[in-house]
DNA sequence: ACGATACTTGACTAAATAGGTCGGGATTCT
DNA sequence: AGAATCCCGACCTATTTAGTCAAGTATCGT
């Protein structure tokens, strides 16, 4: 469950997108410029986004993105389920990803076992927090500002 | 946190030394047919568990591998911590092997905060796993064997 | 002493993944 | 029309993963 650089880059730019929930588009450029995410990568995650449905795009002049749900339907394990692929450490655990593993019974499996409660751990964390809950956890952090895109994220 | 091949094959090679504790030693080529894993790579994983000091090798045509510290010392987050690094999702929660990331202010930072929580929930479970405890879930979710050998892993 | 058996060491390789970059096309606003 | 913005597919380089291989060294039984 190691987060590459591409899926923390796609949880930065999906924050930033819920902080500014309500407010029309926001360009990539802005969200590549606030959180130091080059450019063209940027892109390239969030059209994968818009694709996977957590995103809507506007084109043209005052073009940019936006939320399609609202934050508060977005879990955080949905969006790592989808860039990064199965929450659990082995495949044989995975409930979505499902892998059967070279183990001669599953069923009897030690390891395996352990590692189910891993599983099971990370996506009690993960299935928990939505877009919106990270949004609340910025406003707790910080002092409350007068415009969106000066929280830090 | 997604478990390599070789780390995997690791962790059932340490099971195995773990059940066989106590008799001398057990050769590579034992250990690679029942677990079916190719022999040539797991010399190369034993003999990185070797100098790591989870266990210790005897040459010559009696010689094999058995564990160094006793079963019950030995947890599954120290074995993954040596062989795949960091157990948390991002460096900059990370104890063992932190490393800043690129946001201003850790401490603002919403995202860390559930990283936090991921990594404490992997962490919680596989520091109280050792090797001695996987020893006894083997034993509890197979009936008892005469053979330690016979135990599927 | 000697040969068989096992571990030891280091180099090597092929394929996949990570982390980007780039050029040019399609829309939309003014 | 022209500028701004997203859209799409191809491309690139470095690192990691999953192994393989050859030759060497220690140990035991006879």
């Amino acid at each position: 469950m190691k987060l590459s650089q591409r899926g923390e880059y796609a949880l930065r730019a999906l924050l930033v997108l819920g902080m500014n929930h309500g407010s029309s588009v926001v360009r990539i450029r802005d969200i590549a410029q606030q959180q130091n995410i080059p450019r063209r990568f940027l892109e390239q995650i969030l059209n994968d986004l818009k694709s996977a449905g957590f995103v809507l795009s506007k084109r043209g002049v005052a073009g940019g993105y936006r939320l399609q749900r609202g934050p508060n339907e977005i879990s955080l394990a949905d969006i790592i389920r989808h860039l990064e692929g199965p929450l659990a450490p082995v495949g044989c655990v995975s409930v979505n990803y499902y892998q059967r593993c070279s183990c001669p019974d599953e069923g009897k499996c030690a390891i395996r076992s352990v590692m189910q409660e891993v599983r099971d751990a990370i996506v009690g964390v993960l299935e928990g927090v939505s877009v919106a809950h990270l949004c609340d956890r910025v406003r707790d952090l910080q002092g409350p500002v007068e415009n969106p895109l000066d929280y830090i994220i």
